[in-house]
DNA sequence: GCGTATCAGGCAAACGTTTTACTGAGGAGT
DNA sequence: ACTCCTCAGTAAAACGTTTGCCTGATACGC
């Protein structure tokens, strides 16, 4: 393995200089010939610098985690995505975390967070308290951000979820519903809170009453969703149109539409929240509100990083790019029922 | 935060003494009470050894990479978990990576196989030709386990596959079912092969016919398993019972049944692979051979630990514990029809 | 011709461990 | 009294970078 005295050697100048050159120091003074000598030796020995040795110089180790709570969840693939990219970009390295196995494996946590290991944490919580308890203790020792969440003095970064549940919404009046029930998200989660707002928001600025019986905790998993919307459908008056708070739970309202011999959308619209990739696989095509997932990411990372340039804990709310309906097979437009 | 000079500073030794100890050189020579005495002042001082220091002198990270081909996939969180307490209880950190990325993106990938920030790499390959290159680049690096796969030089732990698929095949047959399709795995992997072999094994020994027309590749995707299953199920000839080789594409399977008005499991029977958290709650569940998923991940960890200590590349078979039938709602004793 | 900038890079300390080689004190053996 | 041994550590080098402070040479203004 090439090291930085080699390089310096090749090129007949110091290590310092070497150093300075590559790291791209703007104060150093070389000229453009010495620069040119020093690029062409690093590149000839394959020269990667040791990154034990210069995270024990710098204190920093280039390496960010991203800790979700469920990693088979497919919404996180996107984030996950866009954090790679944008660490990539900065020259860190992110490795990915179980904040379950976080949680209930201290000796893990403490290892992950409390050594050195990583200079900074990207949080996804799931709105229970074991996540929130994770979050303050590691704020506490490493430069943390909450993913699409936010938590009192922690920095964060959301989605606008709120006006992605009002554009989700304002949809299905749009297409004639004047029945619209809600399955929320479960646990307290600030994104969970904001979709609810944004249901209520429309449907009161459309002057539509809000039925609290057509509106249950849809959870985030299909079989959840299934049974909440069968709690729902059950009932003598039941929605023709439901907006639910996530894309599993959404999947498995139609389920619990079709278990009923109703048909999607004829007999109930159902749209929901993220444009995960199968979400127009399923028959029919699941028609959803798309959320900029993938610079959620991207902006986590930027923001952890202006953390560990000491820069201070914000609230960062992406309204750009904005939420955009998706249309596919599971939003009609309403037609009364014939009498 | 406290380094090993405060802590031999409060116990009133050298460093050296406190790195032996601390350590547990065995060659070390200190009287009891120093021992304590060391011991205490670490643990009051909150004492965690500086990662990047250990690593510089070390020339080892204590970090190990497990890159599976689809973080989404619910299969590789038992792996994971395995992996993860098995690298914990050694004192390495696990950290996840994306295949795909990790071959699509070269700076990743050089930067994180490359540059020495893992000591070793796990991967867990889905057959296609850009992770057999990554599969080899990266044992060029750094040593690499293959994990429930095999490739020729490299180390590698794979669950018996073959065994598996015999069993899983042997309960159909068990169940009356004469007429036996197979949903092969897509991807040129040594575990498809394996299951393939073990479905054709087990045909073979009960005397039974191979009907190749009912032989398709599955995927490991419930809209792959799907159309797979559509195929086999449209013909005027079709089998009572299914081997699925993946959960997902059996998930698949039960769907296409359904869509065409046919009943599981009273006109198909289906098992798949691996019980995954899910497939106790879809209706009906899924009967699955069940691998020893967390072994798996175990295994690999240690023996890629071997591996760092020189030790020589081995394929490893787990057969303890063994496949194991789980039997739920998706297979049941052949009726013949009614004439 | 002299002081003073500027240029182009050199020198060496520092980061926090681990590890090799050594040492001073006390006791045993002859 | 001398060597030799064991005990219980000590002293210092080394790991490969980064970075604050220097320095020798040339150019410039007067």
């Amino acid at each position: 393995m090439a090291g930085i005295v080699d390089v310096a050697a090749a090129a007949g100048v110091t290590v310092g200089t070497v150093s300075r050159v590559l790291n791209g120091d703007p104060a150093v003074r070389v000229r453009p010939e010495t620069r040119e000598r020093i690029h062409a030796a690093a590149r000839a020995a394959n020269y990667t610098p040791n990154r034990a040795a210069r995270a024990l110089r710098r204190a920093r180790l280039g390496t960010l985690a991203l800790a979700v709570h469920d990693v088979s969840n497919p919404v996180y693939a996107a984030v996950t995505a866009g954090a790679q990219q944008a660490a990539s970009r900065h020259g860190y390295v992110l490795m990915l975390a179980d904040v379950p196995e976080l949680a209930r494996d201290a000796a893990t946590f403490s290892r992950v967070v409390n050594s050195g290991i990583v200079d900074g944490l990207l949080l996804l919580p799931a709105g229970v308290d074991a996540d929130r308890q994770v979050a303050a203790e590691a704020a506490g020792i490493v430069p943390t951000v909450i993913v699409n969440d936010s938590a009192d003095a922690l920095a964060s970064v959301t989605l606008d979820n709120e006006a992605a549940a009002r554009m989700a919404t304002e949809h299905l009046i749009g297409l004639g519903h004047r029945d619209i029930g809600l399955l929320e998200l479960d646990g307290d989660t600030e994104r969970g809170f904001a979709r609810t707002r944004g249901w209520e928001t429309a449907m009161h600025a459309a002057g539509l009453p809000v039925n609290t019986a057509w509106v249950r905790r849809g959870g985030h998993t299909a079989e959840a969703g299934r049974q909440a919307m069968g709690t729902v459908l059950d009932r003598a008056d039941r929605p023709t149109a439901v907006m639910v708070a996530s894309v599993l739970a959404a999947v498995g309202a139609v389920a619990a539409a079709r278990d009923r011999g109703l048909e999607v959308p004829a007999d109930l619209s159902v749209v929901g929240f993220h444009d995960v990739f199968f979400a127009q696989y399923l028959q029919p095509g699941l028609t959803v509100v798309e959320l900029p997932l993938r610079a959620l990411g991207e902006r986590s990372v930027e923001l952890l990083l202006a953390l560990l340039d000491h820069g201070e804990p914000e609230h960062i709310v992406i309204t750009e790019p904005a939420p955009r309906i998706v249309v596919r097979g599971t939003t009609a437009r309403h037609r009364p029922p014939v009498r």
